[in-house]
DNA sequence: TCTTTTCTCCCGGTTTCCCGGTAGACGCCG
DNA sequence: CGGCGTCTACCGGGAAACCGGGAGAAAAGA
């Protein structure tokens, strides 16, 4: 059995000793570190090393959606389960584009929170299941009516297209070909593509295409 | 309750009638078109047009492994659910890369048939569970010994890491900068990446790697 | 020991992507 | 009608990716 060394975030100390406590018994995870701060944690991952980090997201200096970017970026390795009271499936939605692994909420019965530690870790996700389909729900609706915008950005028909295109491994001059559009045309979706999923390039639409449900 | 337009084609006109026959209290689902062979699938779906196709792998003249990228090429929306007696694992796997978006074992009960045709017309996927598990097991056995290439291409702890920074959507520079390596070397794994997981570009790179379970 | 694989570094050249604009035509809706 | 959004088209320039090689050192297996 391979031990998971974990780190944890939470702006309530006592949630954090709870947590420990919940945690003790499983030998094969290792808390190596615990915040109650964004400040604390950036500082403490250098030297924890941690596996997967348990993140809160209400924290009292930085919210955990921009701490979660910075994190990614830092630490690309590292696996992050969101852990919080929130329960929007917008919230879940936009944590998962930030790049967390895993989403539970707080009360979630001890044995879950290690499954979830367990999946996180094994390169898996967690998805608390009442969240994970009520945002399916939402996402089945805003393609009925593409004017509910909640959850996925909105894009266009062409755009969508360009996007599957982009996915099938097509360059732009051969989705413009594709379409029968100029190349500068089939450039623009591919930029307001960018845009609109706020990504910074290729890789990050399609995995981000993906996370939303957009592709397969 | 929306209209699903779905076409068929499989070497035994046995089983298309037979799979007629299951759909046809299902109002909601509409066979467009049915065929025993590639040449003739490639005709019909210029006028089908259906929104999922039900594909067999072993067919008279092209086998369904050529003829999903033949198809995913010419129809990026199209949703392709494979329907087989093949029961191997690498089977699975070969075609999910190749862009399937469900895999079911003839035999399958009937309402079982109709939840994967319905989760793939969705946007959703639908793997035989019993596969989809033992290609689960592949992938975990493939971890703890990286000598058994059996699904998954065999990617170096180097390509991994480059591979997630990909991801992460850093370019070639950063990645290089991050890892402490030449702009060259780090340019030379992502290329590895691209020729083991024989895609044409980062955007195929990044598709495939989520598929088979390297990204997340 | 010999071979294979991995990781490293390098080069030149081509293609593609990414950015930040502008702008006209059309349709929809208040 | 006037505004908004989409789709279309265009431009220039810079950055990044892609290709197809070569090549050496070190580690792991056969």
């Amino acid at each position: 059995m391979q031990t998971i060394n974990i780190a944890i975030v939470d702006d309530h100390p006592l949630i954090i000793s709870g947590l420990v406590a919940i945690l003790r018994p499983y030998t094969q995870i290792v808390v190596r570190g615990t915040y109650t701060s964004a400040a604390g944690l950036l500082e403490g991952l250098k030297k924890d090393c941690p596996d997967v980090l348990l993140l809160d997201i209400l924290l009292p200096d930085v919210s955990g959606k921009e701490l979660i970017t910075t994190i990614r970026e830092a630490y690309p390795a590292l696996r992050v389960l969101v852990l919080t009271s929130l329960d929007m499936p917008s919230m879940v939605s936009s944590m998962l584009r930030r790049g967390c692994s895993g989403y539970l909420l707080k009360g979630a019965p001890s044995n879950t929170l290690i499954d979830a530690i367990e999946a996180v870790h094994g390169g898996g996700e967690y998805i608390e299941p009442k969240l994970k389909e009520q945002l399916f729900q939402n996402f089945l609706r805003f393609k009925e009516h593409p004017r509910n915008q909640i959850v996925v950005p909105e894009l266009t028909q062409r755009e969508k297209e360009v996007l599957a295109l982009i996915a099938a491994e097509y360059t732009t001059r051969e989705i413009a070909d594709k379409l029968f559009i100029s190349y500068y045309t089939a450039e623009n979706h591919r930029n307001n593509l960018i845009q609109k999923l706020d990504v910074k390039n290729t890789a990050g639409l399609i995995k981000v295409a993906i996370q939303i449900g957009l592709l397969s």
